[in-house]
DNA sequence: AGGAGTCTGTAGCGCTTGCTACACGGAAAC
DNA sequence: GTTTCCGTGTAGCAAGCGCTACAGACTCCT
């Protein structure tokens, strides 16, 4: 029946896909508007403000993703750190890790100088994802396993970033060396 | 003699400042200007265009973050990865880690879309950090010094991005774990 | 048939952005 | 003493931003 939520839903589609082809600099209501299929007006329609309209589109982007990692690694499976790391590794590598990747530090960007709602939604993202490193992770005995979970999200979200800045190569070779140490 | 080069050096100086203060969303002409005790049509004086003068000023602050790392860590002294971590970590903290972060990552996130004059500057910093990173840590026999200076650099950025999203404890108490591990 | 409420296009407001055109005073060079 | 260049203020441009006022069209209820 509700005309609106169709299209509401359907803008939130495609704007997420613009949003990761694009990254926030991008994400002006007009180009969103067009990669839609509609207008600003009728964004402004559908969304009370623009933040409402970020919140609602990155918060699908992160569902998306959290999907890919949950079909790399199901939930049951558990693996030691190292391996862990390179299967997440692999696993955004091979879904487009660029993308994601971009988005992301935009997001930490805007949420490590309090803007909203770049700060909730990253703050979200990222309890999410340490629980989920959490899930999969086989605890080394003798320490914490939350810190453990921790330091591996560390170093990924570190791999992510060197491969932002163009160190890819550096990232890869770390992986490995992560890998046997 | 040149009044023009002492005025853009001091103003380099106080936009450094700024930057720092403010991170690059802030950092519009006319807000560099007022931080400058200058006008924006100086600033165009002194610099050829904005890139120029962004350029000057990031390059100015990171070589104060390379001078605190300089200081805690002398050259020539070299330390095992967990230790170096939480002196590098250690650090950054006491000297107010925070607005040096929220550039750093402001510099990634255009870096990673490939935005200049963001993309080659980010580059020089991580490579020098990289560097520095390898000058002083002491590698594990049987692998890859510089795999292993890329894993401890991802690990601390990482680190990094955690704290920038609010999650400084989650950061602190991986610090403690890989000290640890 | 008429009124009410739901959609949507047009047009534009007020503001910020990087950058520029122009004019003018003073100092230096000849 | 004139010319030439350096330094600087004023004022403004075109483009982009989020957002809104207004009016018309359409659908439904009575």
């Amino acid at each position: 029946m509700n005309v609106r939520d169709d299209r509401r839903e359907a803008a939130i589609e495609k704007m997420a896909d613009h949003l990761l082809k694009e990254g926030l600099p991008g994400a002006s209501l007009r180009a969103l508007a067009a990669a839609a299929g509609a207008s600003d007006r009728m964004l402004l329609y559908y969304f009370a403000d623009k933040d409402e309209l970020m919140a609602a589109t990155l918060e699908r982007v992160a569902l998306r993703q959290s999907a890919v990692l949950d079909a790399a690694i199901q939930p049951g499976v558990r693996l030691p750190g190292p391996s862990l790391l390179k299967a997440v590794w692999g696993a955004m590598a091979s879904s487009d890790l660029q993308p994601f990747m971009h988005l992301w530090l935009d997001l930490a960007a805007g949420a490590g100088r309090g803007v909203e709602p770049h700060r909730t939604i990253a703050g979200r993202i990222v309890d999410a994802f340490l629980q989920w490193t959490q899930s999969r992770l086989e605890p080394e005995p003798g320490s914490d396993p939350a810190a453990q979970a921790g330091a591996l999200l560390a170093t990924f979200e570190g791999l992510l970033l060197l491969a932002a800045v163009g160190r890819r190569d550096v990232a890869e070779a770390a992986v490995e060396a992560l890998g046997e140490g």
